[in-house]
DNA sequence: CGTCACAACGCAAACGTTAGCTCAGCCGGA
DNA sequence: TCCGGCTGAGCTAACGTTTGCGTTGTGACG
């Protein structure tokens, strides 16, 4: 019925409101200091309604040379992790009168310069954001030192300046310090790839809790993966000296290593306490539901825009660390030491 | 070092190559057929590597009202199995030469028309993507009749004439032939909310597969929740003739639903086989793997761009179903109907 | 009554592309 | 030799906004 033919341009509006498109800019956008009669605004206002004008953002982009678009470049769209991030980043760009595009870096031969060239180099938006970048990629300092602003997130790029992280090193400290308020004393971890510095933070906090109190814990090494955690998991139970508690490096390892837990017929909690590192819908319906930290991914993605508009308009780079603390949620994998 | 100052124009390789603007445009995206002494053609070519030049999108996108942005609209980023469908979008657009921006329709107050105003209205897009349609949305036949091309994935708006959907009845129908098959003869079906025709579609398939052996499931009807799964699964235990083989509607529900069952201490697949609809990772790391049918939503997202690209090229709507058969993926969870 | 300041708007040039039209040469054929 | 057609470009007007500047008209003030 609307006649949807053609959308209402800036020139519908004034003559329907019998004035200059310029006048119609102006008190469309107008910050309210523009001088123009009441009269004159209310016609202009009521014509625009109207005529249900909405401003075309390409014709105010290439005029402003801004977008109103920011980017996200994820690892994977695979993982789970990742949606909390750009759900955060999504819901505080929205709300910020920005929308989002979205570019996946697989990894694959040139996927990151691709997006790089489509998103930045023509110029489709206003700033990036770079979720968990993949380490060593050669062209992450080239995408900092590019035309538009850039953000790494969860995984810093080392000596960007440009990183806003979580509080990994707290996570792991929580942990250590649950484990040891439960009366354990042979603690383990095992961790991720530890060029990954966040894996590296979450250890370092772990050790550096358990360390505290006078205890060395046992850490291992796997890929971030269901196979490797079932992997060293196995290795860990066939210790002669086993573990009591171990704090697992991600929710995939986490699936792995339990599955092995449940091989080798350990019983949980009262033989062996686990605590996985994020937290996951999955955590609450394994057989016995696991003891998970939380980390606060969504105020990662949000505070991430935040850092990234800043800069966008104009603010020097700065590195952040989400103030929200890590969260422990206890569940039944968790118990006292073993006598 | 590479002077990022400012990004070279159209006008800079013109320049540059000692013609006019116009003569680059064409020899850039000319398709060829373009009357230029190959010399100049060369010159223009080596002038636009070296000024590393990249067509601006927006300015294209100004002038030939056309953005190279498609509009995706999502129920929730938070649901898993929007991934993949996310991803097969993502990957064919991009494969054919478009980006895609990210829409959230929470189900809040207006959050889809804000959406549609914000990437349709202000024309930053070509064509949108509806991704599982809330159902009863009054706006939805307002998207389908507006000035950019729309497509409906998964679950379908009835009578636009613009869905893309899957084999769900097939799904369904499979589920059935492998419980007959294994001697099942009291089958139940934990369906969803049949306003949704997806899940309407996957129990009458079902329903048909059974009854095409003379079988008469059993029907029951819950959210797509891990509670109602539970409190659902619970009510079929407790009946006094409890059925021996049950499909359960999707992977929220299985967790509810594998919950109860452990909880009544009934064994599977020994005493109860189940099959779930839409494959995820977890199926393999409950305690016994659970048997799940597994959709081509990769399919589905890429040809709902296809589908829409179509649209955009000024193909006439249509319906359309993924060829791709849903795949039968069996694990421990079922087994030969007890005796 | 002349001047001036200011309010209220119009004008036009950009932003970077693209495409229809124009136009100068040049060659071939009558 | 003249004309027509073709090749190889250039010119220019858009696409829909925004904004600096120019131009009116009005009221106040000396």
């Amino acid at each position: 019925m609307a006649d949807r033919a053609r959308p209402a341009r800036l020139d519908d509006v004034a003559r329907a409101a019998g004035v200059h498109v310029s006048t119609v800019s102006r008190v469309i956008n107008g910050r309210g200091e523009v001088s123009v009669r009441p009269e004159t605004r209310e016609r202009i206002l009521t014509a625009a309604q109207e005529l249900q004008y909405r401003p075309n953002a390409i014709a105010r982009g290439l005029r402003l040379a801004t977008t109103g678009t920011l980017g996200l470049l994820v690892p994977s769209l695979r993982n789970p992790v990742n949606s909390p991030i750009i759900r955060g980043a999504f819901d505080r760009a929205w709300e910020r009168n920005f929308v989002l595009v979205l570019a996946e870096d697989t990894g694959e031969s040139e996927t990151a310069e691709d997006a790089y060239e489509r998103l930045v180099e023509e110029g489709r938006i206003d700033g990036l954001l770079i979720q968990s970048a993949r380490i060593g990629n050669p062209h992450l300092d080239a995408f900092a030192s590019g035309p538009v602003p850039c953000v790494f997130m969860d995984r810093a790029h080392p000596g960007s300046g440009r990183n806003v992280t979580m509080r990994d090193a707290d996570a792991g400290r929580m942990v250590a310090e649950h484990f040891l308020g439960l009366g354990h004393r042979f603690l383990a971890h095992l961790a991720g790839p530890v060029d990954l510095d966040t894996v590296a933070r979450r250890r370092d906090g772990f050790v550096e809790g358990a360390r505290a109190r006078n205890t060395e814990p046992l850490v291992v090494q796997a890929a971030l993966s269901e196979e490797a955690g079932y992997g060293a998991m196995r290795g860990l139970l066939d210790q002669a000296a086993a573990p009591t508690a171990v704090f697992i490096a991600n929710i995939n390892q986490a699936l792995g290593a339990v599955a092995a837990v449940r091989e080798a017929r350990v019983r949980v909690p009262e033989e062996l306490s686990l605590v996985c590192h994020d937290d996951d819908p999955v955590c609450d319906f394994l057989d016995t539901p696991i003891t998970a930290v939380r980390m606060p991914l969504h105020e990662l993605g949000s505070t991430a825009v935040d850092v990234l508009l800043d800069q966008v308009g104009g603010g020097a780079p700065r590195n952040v660390v989400v103030e929200a603390e890590p969260e422990l949620v206890v569940r039944r994998s968790t118990g006292p030491a073993p006598p």
